[in-house]
DNA sequence: CGCCTAGTTGAGGTAAGTCAATTCACGTGG
DNA sequence: CCACGTGAATTGACTTACCTCAACTAGGCG
C-alpha cells in the first residue's frame, strides 16, 4: 500500500482530493498495464485513433507542434503523474504529436477501465478532472508568457513552474531539481533560439537567481526568482471547493 | 423550429453532428433564460464561483489574461454558438476573465439543465464535447502562433481562422465578414503592439492578401493568405469519426 | 582517436517595440 | 452650430530584444 500512496500520481491527487485507502487501490489497478518506451521516438498521434491513454510514471515527455517552415513548439511537458493522450481518447484525434524525452515508463489505461473507476468513485472522477482542468490553465499561462513576457521572465517562470509541479511528486524542493532538458528543447518551449537560451540562462545565473547547469536546476534565490518572473502559483496549487 | 436550427451553436453542432428534431428542441430549451451584457464590463471570472455558463447568441467577447506589468494577452475570441465559462461551471474557478466587446446577448445554461440535456441525447454531449475539444485545440493553435511564427504569419492566420468560425455560424464567407475588432485588440491577441499591428495589416492590404477596415475584413486573395499563414483548416473541420 | 551532441561566446542583422505627432469620426455640451 | 474631448487609426524616427551565422570548447562513446 505504501508504494501505491506514492506513485507520483497518487502524490499528485491526493495533495488535492484526500483519497481513501479503497481509492487508492482502484487508482493502482489502473497501474497494471506497464510499458517503457525509449526517448525519440514519438509515442503517440498526429492524427492517430488510439484507444488507450498512459499514466506517466518515470520519464519526461514533450508534447510539440510541427509547423509548416520546420520549426517546432513544444505546447507542454509532462513529468511523472501526468496523463498522456487524454483528450485523444474521448475524441478520436489529436493535433500535437507526444514524444519521450527519456526512456519513459508508463501504464496503459484503456477507456473503458477509466470509465468504470470513474463510476466507482465520483472523488478520483474529480481529482482526475481537477488535473486536467490545472494542465490547460498552464497551457493557457504559457500561452500569455510567449504573448506578453520578455525572454528572462519567461524562463524563470518556467523553471519555476517545473519546480511547482515536481514538488507535487517528490521530485524537488526550494532549492532545485534535477531537470534532463536540453536547451533546445528550452528553446523550443519558450519560443527563443537556443543561442538565446543560453544567454539568458548565463544572465539569470550572473545575477545569482537560478543555475541551471549539468541537468540541475538550482534556485539561488528563490524569493528573487519569483518577484521577476511574477511567478503567482495559485492556479497551480489551489485548494478551492473542489468537491462541492 | 427554423429559429431553433438557424441558432448559432445549433449551426455549429449541426456541422459535425446531424441532429435530431428532439435534439433541436432540447438544445432550444436551454436558451430559454435570455440575458443581456453591455461592452467593457466584465462578465465573469477572476476566481468567480459561478453557478452558471452561457451560450453566446449574438455580439463578441473575448478571454483574456491580465499580467502583472500591466499588460494583457488575450486567449481567446469568442463569436456566437460559442461557450463561456463551460469550465468554470465544474470547477469552481477560472484563471482568466471573460469580457464583452460589445453588447452581447447570452442564454444562462444552468449546471444541472446541461447535465440532464446531456443524460437524454448522448449525441448532443458527444457534440459538446467535440466543440470544446476544438476550443482547446485553437488554443494550441494560438500558442504555436504566438512562439513560432513572425508578425504577418500570425495575422493572416488569426483572420483566415477566425473567418473560418465565423463562417460555420452563417456569419461570415470566402469573401469576408464582419468584425468588430480593434487594432488594440488584435495586438493584445497576437502579442504585438498596436502600431505594429496597424503596419502588418497596411502590409497584407498593400500586398493584395486581405484588407481589414471600418469593421470588415475582406479576403481579396484568398488562396495566397492560406499559403502566407500555412493555414490548414483541418483542427476546426474535421469530419472526423466523432461518434464511434 | 575522431565523431557527435550540447553548450558557449562574439559580431552583425532585423523584426518588432517605444515615443510622438497627426488625422479622422464620433458624440456631447455650451 | 461650433468648440471640444475622446478613442481609433495612421505614419515617421529611433531603439532594442532577439535572431542568424559562425567559430570554438568540452564531454561521451564507438
Amino acid at each position: 500500500m505504501i508504494a501505491i500512496g506514492q506513485s507520483p500520481l497518487a502524490r499528485k491527487l491526493g495533495a488535492f482530493v484526500a483519497l481513501s485507502e479503497a481509492e487508492l487501490a482502484i487508482l493502482a489497478r489502473l497501474h497494471e498495464r506497464r510499458r517503457t518506451f525509449v526517448a525519440g521516438r514519438d509515442l503517440v498521434q498526429q492524427g492517430r485513433t488510439d484507444q488507450a491513454a498512459y499514466i506517466l510514471a518515470k520519464g519526461w515527455v514533450n508534447s510539440y507542434k510541427l509547423l509548416a517552415d520546420g520549426s517546432r513548439q513544444i505546447v507542454d511537458f509532462q513529468i511523472p503523474g501526468d496523463f498522456l493522450g487524454l483528450r485523444s481518447v474521448l475524441l478520436h484525434t489529436s493535433d500535437h504529436n507526444i514524444e519521450p524525452i527519456t526512456t519513459i515508463e508508463v501504464s496503459e489505461v484503456l477507456a473503458n477501465d477509466l470509465i468504470e473507476a470513474f463510476a466507482e468513485t465520483p472523488r478520483l472522477a474529480a481529482a482526475v478532472l481537477w488535473a486536467a482542468s490545472r494542465d490547460e490553465a498552464m497551457v493557457v499561462e504559457h500561452l500569455a508568457g510567449l504573448g506578453r513576457r520578455d525572454a528572462p521572465t519567461r524562463m524563470a517562470h518556467f523553471l519555476l513552474e517545473l519546480g511547482n509541479r515536481l514538488r507535487l511528486v517528490g521530485m524537488g524542493d526550494k532549492t532545485g531539481y534535477d531537470c534532463p532538458l536540453t536547451q533546445y528543447l528550452l528553446a523550443d518551449a519558450l519560443g527563443l533560439s537556443a543561442v538565446h537560451v543560453n544567454r539568458v540562462l548565463r544572465h539569470l545565473r550572473d545575477e545569482g537567481l537560478v543555475t541551471f547547469r549539468d541537468g540541475r536546476v538550482t534556485f539561488d534565490d528563490y524569493p528573487g526568482l519569483v518577484a521577476l518572473a511574477d511567478f503567482d502559483s495559485a492556479y497551480l496549487d489551489h485548494q478551492g471547493p473542489l468537491l462541492k
